[in-house]
DNA sequence: CAGATAGTCAACCGTTTGGTTGAATAAAGT
DNA sequence: ACTTTATTCAACCAAACGGTTGACTATCTG
């Protein structure tokens, strides 16, 4: 339904599913694994990891009954490409602004107002 | 409650407060203007800038009875450095497999496997 | 003072979310 | 064949979300 930059966005706003990518940048893991630090059902766990399957953010495929989850690092870009251009805009309004500024500056000095 | 990085997520995962982000970056603006283009009321925008404003995303000051809204770039940072980081990871990852697969090679090509 | 303008607060409502437990499925091990 | 291991599906529940409407507050203007 929602376009993928909200799912990224989403999966990304909770703390377990942000510390399951933290953990899987480091190795691929199964549910059982991912779930054993946590104090939540082996089931919530695979809840979250369909969330984040769904955002694209991991993959699953199959190895006997096992079913390893990857990070699929890839889908960062989508989101800072959305961050680094919204931010470089706002940076630039910024710079114009403080050149603005300093051009009054120069026309106008406070120093020379009349009084 | 939540962190700031969970807020920050949360905050940019509804499409709506995204593109009041995108149109803050051009210049700031009143909750009215802001809400003029969408199919929603005043008051729904309000509540979507009451998240923007939690996150750390935007501040409102006062001026006279309009209340302009403006995007904090710097908030962003705090999203990209935690999406480089594991980003970093996994990739840094991949290279080591990489590196061992192509060590295997070496050591015993297919061409030479007894048989 | 009486509007008009700009915005928020409060109560309500349907849907989504993150959790639970219990049953079902899939593949291995014995 | 039966059991264990790994994982998902289904039904349920309380809390949060995004929206509504109506009332309230604050500020400027005639």
């Amino acid at each position: 339904m929602a376009d993928q930059l909200s799912k990224v966005f989403t999966a990304l706003s909770d703390p377990t599913r942000r510390d399951i990518v933290a953990r899987l940048s480091v190795a691929d893991a199964t549910v059982n694994e991912l779930a054993e630090p946590y104090d939540v059902s082996v089931q919530a766990v695979s809840k979250h990891l369909k969330v984040l399957e769904d955002s694209g953010l991991v993959t699953r495929t199959r190895e006997a009954q096992r079913r390893p989850v990857h990070l699929e690092d890839n889908v960062f870009d989508l989101m800072t490409k959305w961050i680094d251009r919204y931010r470089q805009q706002a940076e630039q309004r910024y710079q114009r602004l403080d050149a603005v500024l300093e051009q009054m500056d120069e026309d106008e000095p406070t120093s020379r107002e009349g009084a």
